[in-house]
DNA sequence: CCTCCGTGTTGATCCGTGTCAACAAGCAAT
DNA sequence: ATTGCTTGTTGACACGGATCAACACGGAGG
């Protein structure tokens, strides 16, 4: 079967790095399929979507996906491993906006300023489908699928962003965090209660609006009430009812 | 001119209260309608925009224009006055997401749940246009100038929500409040240095996640500094470099 | 006139978290 | 093994803002 991406790259760009297959199994391998099938992509909507994807990287920990200022030009699935949003202000000084796992989506808050408002920096060794967002939203007029998805993603983004915006301890912040964590793990298919934190305590502090060293003491008194075990980065969450209590007015829903 | 709603209305909803007019005219006295020529639609699309719009209100202050949990079908436009949208946790505390100006649009967390996430509340006599989701983003797949313009206003309140995520001191929280709301406020063709605050402190305080009192210290702070000028809810924005000097952390742009 | 009530201001005190500092553990380079 | 660097943990202390409380102001209603 001929190579898609000799006939159908809108932009004429190198070729993807993980191109793997023809049409039919192009997706199979991409943890994003999953989702794209979750959301409702049919086999055809699929085969429209791999003319304006790419697959990009691996990028190592401490790459650069994309800088504060460049310009917009499309959105990044993660196929593997972990990247967080960074945004730097005035003084130099770092904001972590999140954590994108397998599955989710990041660059959504680049299409109004046509530009990355922040950072984008592997964790992991860390792959993507990089959807050209011009060729995307055309797409979108055409199948009214992709377009849900999109105001989906959008919509859905804007809910965790006010979660964070809330004023609450450092003990129903973190909570919160891991719960979310676990739950968005399960959703890609992996363990709920079970999962390596990929980014540094001070990654976590500062996306947490934390000092590293409030995340130290409060991960140690989770461990020492029982609430979850922790052997540096790896993380089992044991009392999950006892989390939920702390982080439900994080979490509310 | 026949009246469109007897034909338009796709609905078939109550007659809206405000309706001023004919195709030509329909929008001209909406604030929106500033906005949507600046946004990019022609007149044609205006027209086809008229198809799914009511005019609702006026919703007199402390009326709930939707509550949580109530199952989304529309996004609001305001056209005079202001609202807030409050979310309600577990334990009944207010969390205030954001103030609406005449021209900004309300209601856009509510696609993913597809229920409304917030209350949002009239702070003063206010006026909306109301749009038909489904007709909306149906409307989105013929006119793209209408599928941006969403995204857009999607990704640019992602932009503000990670606004105020960030740990900042009550002085720049205060400062990029002001110059925010002036900001905002100068887009509509207002004053950009003097308005008035159609909330009370404690939503403020709220929204700014401060304590009622603070906010009180710190416009008193503000004035004793010559920073503004406060008489109750009248505000003035005297040295606008001096509290841009304070926000500057917070803004970041 | 008065009281009542919501809103806003101001003062005194307390608490959570940041900051500073010292130290331990893991790991790469020499 | 030694050095140096990064990451994480733990303790002592300080500070910003929350909390509690008292009070001022203005409008509504008797």
């Amino acid at each position: 079967m001929e190579n898609l991406k000799a006939h159908f790259d809108p932009h004429g760009r190198p070729s993807p790095i993980a191109n793997d297959g023809d049409r039919e199994t192009f997706c199979s391998t991409c943890a994003f399929s999953h989702a794209c099938v979750v959301e409702g992509y049919g086999k055809g909507d699929l085969e429209e979507l791999q003319c304006l994807i790419e697959h990009v990287g691996p990028f190592q920990p401490g790459e650069f996906v994309f800088r504060t200022g460049d310009p917009f030009r499309a959105i990044y699935a993660v196929r593997s491993g972990m990247v967080k949003t960074v945004l730097v202000d005035a003084d130099g000084q770092e904001q972590v906006l999140g954590f994108y796992l397998p599955g989710e989506v990041v660059g959504l808050n680049a299409i109004y300023p046509e530009r990355y408002p922040c950072d984008a920096v592997a964790l992991e060794t860390t792959e993507f489908c990089r959807f050209s967002f011009p060729a995307m939203s055309a797409l979108a007029t055409r199948l009214p699928s992709v377009q849900q998805h999109l105001f989906k993603l959008l919509s859905k983004e804007l809910g965790t962003a006010s979660l964070l915006a809330g004023d609450h301890t450092a003990d129903e912040r973190m909570a919160a965090f891991l719960l979310d964590l676990g739950e968005r793990y399960a959703t890609r298919g992996f363990s709920r209660s079970e999962f390596r934190l990929s980014m540094s305590r001070g990654d976590i502090a500062n996306y947490l609006r934390l000092a590293a060293e409030t995340v130290s003491r409060v991960l140690g008194r989770f461990r020492k009430q029982g609430l979850v075990d922790i052997d540096g980065r790896r993380v089992t969450l044991l009392d999950t009812d006892g989390l939920y209590q702390l982080a439900r007015n994080v979490l509310n829903r």
